[in-house]
DNA sequence: CGAGACGTTGAATGCTTTCAACTGATGTGG
DNA sequence: CCACATCAGTTGAAAGCATTCAACGTCTCG
């Protein structure tokens, strides 16, 4: 029999939903999670179209999420890694708007959006936290729609290494080394790039002693560098 | 003296806040909306970096949100109208991200944020409805990602165009015969096109007969070719 | 009325895309 | 376990689209 995932002892609690909450409120946060469900890399956590019943809190994995458009262009408007929220587009409308795709097999911890918003009643404190959480995805897109109307590929791949090395570094891993999830095709669709552009600059970034690319593997030389290409935009870590 | 606005007698209270609050709910949200201020053309509601205390209604007018980076490129995020809120980027940091300003003279509706949270608390359908309006601001924003990341020039001004139309009718205004608040350049600063991108494809329209251009002053001729142009982008209506 | 902001249009430039060929990785079935 | 087919990634060359630079016209407002 597998336990039930609880909030209180999850590694992500400063990181999750659970940040800034006192022990008794996790413990009523523990009581809406549901038992955490695994995604295989490559399988659907949810679909565009479906109806929306529940947020997901990645615990382990990482996840793209997708826009499709009806004549086959789509676009992937995020990546999401553990101790982040999904879903939230789907509270508007009742339907998800986007795709979700694990890149990796992953494992999530169900949220049902009713529930939370029972216990966001009762715990003004989440309703809060709650609030900012959504806030701050507003803004995230919003650095996003600055990268995708403003910046140079160049800048563009920089800004993205970038927020990708940030965000690992928050959650314990090396902010300089790590491999990507995700493919030059999936890159360039967030990016609004081509996937052959993504590739020539990582070459380029290679070959000026910037990065070393390795296929996935991704090691980080002069993150000031970096930083400093992208340096104008009022780009937001995740 | 000037008699405090209501939402009760609000013309727009089947587009903004209270929409799906009964009567009762509706006056306690009165109590809470400050008396409504006015707000001359060019200039801010708020600016980044200010201290966020504050949603805005707008009752009456035009704004723009504009996020500034450092290296001076600053992008207009979006162009808002009656019924519609503004400033929800703030609630994430407590900070202003982006500036608001006034592309008409306009009146707005400050609703004190520590109010509202308040109020949600005591109204559960308020706070399903304030959940869903965020979630909507995100979807929103995902569709801008789309368009900046996918779509050709042309794509955008016919995308923007018919958005812009769709919501002036929602407020009861001529859906194909509208003037323009705001300049090429803002204008393509939210479409991440050039100024003269956007002159030269409104031209290209105007030649081929799609719409007819005066200066700020658009007639739409072929709504559904319009329609067309954006075909395959799932463009939500704001 | 004049100055400056806004808008239009043309020509040249440049960045990204497209098309294409090739290499290397992945994974499946004989 | 290897062969082969497929997919992912790299790189070059040509094409295309938006940008840049520039000139000019027009509207607005003090």
């Amino acid at each position: 029999m597998q336990l039930k995932t609880l909030c209180s002892t999850c590694s992500l609690r400063e990181l999750c939903l659970p940040v800034g909450l006192n022990p008794e409120e996790i413990t009523q946060l523990d009581a809406v999670v549901r038992q955490s469900r695994r995604i295989k890399r490559g399988e659907y956590l949810f679909r565009a179209g479906e109806a929306f019943t529940s947020l997901f809190a990645i615990r382990i994995g990482f996840f793209k999420t997708v826009i499709a458009s009806q004549d086959g262009r789509d676009q992937v408007t995020g990546f999401s890694m553990s101790g982040e929220l999904i879903g939230l587009d789907g509270i508007s409308s009742g339907l998800h708007t986007c795709d979700a795709v694990a890149l990796e097999d992953s494992e999530v911890c169900e949220l049902p959006f009713d529930r939370m918003e029972d216990l966001t009643q009762e715990i003004p404190s989440l309703q809060t936290h709650f609030y900012r959480l959504m806030s701050r995805e507003i803004v995230r897109d919003q650095g996003v729609m600055l990268l995708l109307g403003n910046m140079k590929s160049e800048e563009r791949i920089a800004a993205f290494l970038l927020n990708l090395s940030q965000r690992l570094q928050k959650r314990g891993f090396a902010a300089t080394d790590f491999i990507l999830r995700m493919s030059r095709e999936e890159i360039g669709s967030y990016l609004g790039l081509k996937l052959e552009t993504v590739s020539r600059n990582l070459s380029k970034f290679h070959q000026s002693g910037l990065i070393a690319v390795d296929h996935k593997h991704i090691r980080i030389n002069d993150i000031q560098k970096l930083k400093d290409m992208v340096s104008g935009c009022s780009h937001q870590a995740h």
